[in-house]
DNA sequence: ATTATCTATAGATCTATAGATAATGC
DNA sequence: ATTATCTATAGATCTATAGATAATGC
């Protein structure tokens, strides 16, 4: 049995399909893709059908426009860390805040670092921002929450260290750290398993911490990611 | 005298010239808010015209195109800091490397809160980077330098501090954090000198100083920053 | 009959050029 | 005469719709 989709009804496609999952996966993939190398705006619907290999106006069987497959991709694209913060922090105890910290910067920066294709990145372009304006509140509302995650832990473990930067900015510093690893793949960088706790060090760093605290930090929390759930999270 | 542009050669526009500078800087001005609050390829010759109060015509009186005005746009956006990092790095003694991070953090952070419009955030733009292929690489390369002298100073902070993190990694997490400004920027939070000086402190932090190191050399870096010309770097 | 494609094309842009026009300046 | 605009428009897209067609599935 091929690894192919199997046969499908409908007209066959000039080029045979040659891809995987449905037609509609095709067609966010080949999306994602072209939205994030070139642009939103920059981006025709020819290109996309070409990319997946159908013509232009059969886009339109699966989609109702080019905003619909620009929605359609925002929708899945809920950061996998911001559905599972809660967890992550229950998996510490109260009194170890550096490693929670730390266990959160490791699980955020590994799937910043292995999202196929970075979506997120769409909602920092201009052109999407005044494309979408449903879809954005939804994404800046969870991101807030995501950074408040990181103000919060992050304030706790500076105020251990007399470091007074306020928790908003705290939290904005440390999301900035970790976000700089959408930086380094769009430069074409690779970020490895090394590169990943140096950022994490980081921000440990940030807060206050000395030498001997991060390297117990990163231990530990090397150690809860490497036996729990976390390190499965699923990556779209 | 008004304070309008003296009246000039030429056929009249339909709406009166109300702006400031020839018309080709009012095109560059309308040009640059449009590029980077709706994206360049987002954005229309007609409404730039139209934001210019001539007609969508009359622009290719002033350049070649719209990837011209594009190209003179970002000709001119050389981050100041660019420019003067030999001379921050020395007004201070090499004794005082903190400081003189410091300084340069300050500084940055300073230019990339002030600029009209963060005409830089274009480079992060995929359509303006697949639009240009020449100036890209000049930015590159300039921005890659101003990358080093982080990484160059950041590493001599921290090597005082057994902070172990590689050269290039800790260069880019320090510009990371700087850039921060943008971002902030981009979403509306105003950079006041309060959260100037957190940002810097917490690039020090990054490198592995104390409390009390980021306290003196914050001082140290203010007073040099109010005393010299650097404060005074041109801001286009 | 249903499904997924195709071809063909309308209508709306959008960029760029050609040539006219209304000022100033000599 | 020179300058900076204007009007008009060609030609190239680009999005989206209408209707035909070639498969499967019952």
């Amino acid at each position: 049995m091929s690894s192919l989709s199997k046969v499908r009804p409908g007209r066959p496609r000039l080029t045979p399909n040659n891809g995987v999952g449905t037609p509609r996966e095709q067609v966010l993939e080949a999306a994602a893709r072209l939205f994030t190398s070139r642009g939103f705006a920059a981006t025709s619907t020819r290109e996309i059908a070409e990319a997946v290999g159908i013509r232009q106006a059969s886009l339109y069987y699966h989609f109702a426009g080019k905003d619909e497959i620009l929605a359609a991709l925002l929708a899945t694209t809920v950061r996998p860390t911001q559905m599972v913060v809660d967890e992550i922090v229950a998996l510490v105890p109260p009194e170890r805040v550096e490693t929670a910290l730390c266990l959160l910067a490791l699980v955020d920066i590994d799937t910043l670092a292995r999202v196929p294709h970075n979506v997120g990145v769409l909602y920092r372009q201009p052109d999407v921002i005044s494309a979408t304006n449903l879809d954005y509140a939804r994404f800046r509302q969870a991101h807030g929450e995501l950074v408040e995650a990181y103000a919060d832990l992050g304030s706790r473990v500076a105020a251990r260290h007399g470091v007074t930067t306020s928790p908003p900015a705290l939290g904005s510093m440390l999301i900035q750290q970790v976000e700089g690893v959408i930086t380094l793949r769009t430069d074409g960088s690779d970020v490895d398993r090394d590169r990943a706790i140096e950022i994490a060090a980081g921000c440990l760093r940030l807060c206050g911490c000395d030498r001997t605290e991060v390297d117990d930090a990163i231990r530990r929390a090397i150690d809860l990611q490497s036996r729990s759930w976390v390190s499965r999270i699923a990556v779209c």
